[in-house]
DNA sequence: TCGCGCGCTTGATCTGGGTCAATGATGACC
DNA sequence: GGTCATCATTGACCCAGATCAAGCGCGCGA
């Protein structure tokens, strides 16, 4: 699995989300070298399940470009999403051998992996790794907990006008182009798989969408370039009363 | 915050989880020693609010005995329950200053807290401490996923036999009494708070439990003391397709 | 260029659960 | 042992969102 562009890849933090989240703040060279010696690349092609519910999970990994979702279904076929991941999100679970969930490219995507039991001793060697993926672990779940609210407590439009939030704030602090105020995104996510996420039917996303932009709250672009003139109009939709950290 | 009974529990892992599920499983002597040192109880009546979302926490901990929830209120009362804190939970979020919640007894409670600062530097030290910890989080994420699913897709019906259902696994495994087969346990939350868990009103609430015990899936003395008859009778209201390690 | 499929929109109708309101149990406190 | 407060149940009605159904528009392959 190793491949020839490793070596020069090995000290270009920017290139994998893992190496720069979890190792560079602090970086040793030996970590280094033992992380880059695991670590290999993997394409998956839009709609592609990268792991089945239920599955062995041999490697870890995080999310180099493109979409993929966490999601949990019933046997009579209702889904749920529970997690969406974006560039730079870890998947895996050290120390777990299963995966209790189907993981899904929604685009065409390439991860960087690493072997997963290799990257455990690197994990019990180097304490500082375990200790980013606590801290990633942590922000996982209190995504998810402030997910249960949005699934448990509000109405279709504000759980559109949340989600869209959060699209547009995640989009916005990788790109680093909070221009000039107003917000600019395509939206990762077919109404189908929004409907997923919030506990909706396609149907309801769609008029609830066409109602945000009749409202002049968001405006469409065919049907998934969004922009956004007032990011605060918006969060006032999402019936949050922070700004997540997007406005100062 | 030392008292007089450190000393005499000091080997005594039934009676402190954290020590107990954190620790003991591969215990030396010196950590023991030092988290002795920063450990005290703390009791709380029912109704009080342990911690307030927002507010800095400078402990962590694990409940020895009674309930806490986790909730998040919109501005307009809104609120919604993430998480259910029972005996051997563990509380607190190390390298977090704030919480994102507020924690509420529900029942009188006991807890056993250590002094977060001196908690983090045993942590750094003791690395199968932090591997605890980080297994704890990856269960709690499970279980947040898992409950995004019933507040997403379930009927009211589904909702209360997953709750009942979750209520009566951890009331066996922490008793160990799965006698005749057939389960008997006190609802430790009011009709509200049931609701509040499952993103309901508690005329739902009550109305479906009346259905469930109607229909001979549950049976009630008084208001809270339920029998399950037939355990995979209710996993099966509960549209579970496991039974979560209850039967074998 | 056609048509065909997929993602999306919009309309009509239905229904599960919310809302509002009245009434019943239980138990703590005087 | 009566009163009051808290928790729970039950009924009547309503509405947000689900369901069912009919098109629309755009890209793609023949």
């Amino acid at each position: 699995m190793l491949n020839e562009d490793i070596k020069t890849v090995a000290h270009d933090c920017g290139d994998c989300p893992i190496r720069h989240r979890a190792v560079c703040a602090r970086c040793e060279a030996d970590e280094l070298e033992r992380l880059e010696e695991i670590k290999y690349y993997r394409n998956f092609q839009a709609g592609q399940t990268i792991i089945w519910s239920g599955d062995r999970m041999d490697f870890v990994g995080s999310v180099v470009s493109g979409i993929a979702t966490l999601t949990q279904t019933m046997e009579d076929g209702r889904t749920q999403m529970v997690g969406l991941l974006l560039p730079s999100d870890f998947v895996g679970r050290p120390g777990r051998d299963g995966s209790p969930y189907d993981v899904v490219a929604t685009t065409d995507m390439v991860m960087c992996c690493f072997r997963k039991k290799p990257f455990e001793e690197l994990m019990a060697d180097t304490p500082h790794i375990a200790h980013r993926l606590l801290e990633m672990t942590l922000d996982e779940l209190d995504a998810a907990r402030e997910w249960m609210l949005v699934l448990g407590r509000k109405t279709a439009r504000e759980k559109i006008a949340s989600l869209l939030s959060i699209i547009a704030r995640r989009d916005a602090t990788l790109n680093l182009q909070t221009q000039q105020n107003s917000l600019v995104f395509d939206l990762p996510l077919t109404r189908e798989a929004m409907a997923d996420y919030l506990g909706l039917t396609l149907e309801t996303v769609s008029r609830q969408i066409s109602a945000l932009k009749r409202d002049g709250v968001i405006e469409l672009e065919g049907k998934r370039h969004v922009t956004v003139p007032d990011f605060s109009r918006l969060l006032d939709e999402a019936g949050d009363d922070s700004d997540g950290g997007m406005l100062s």
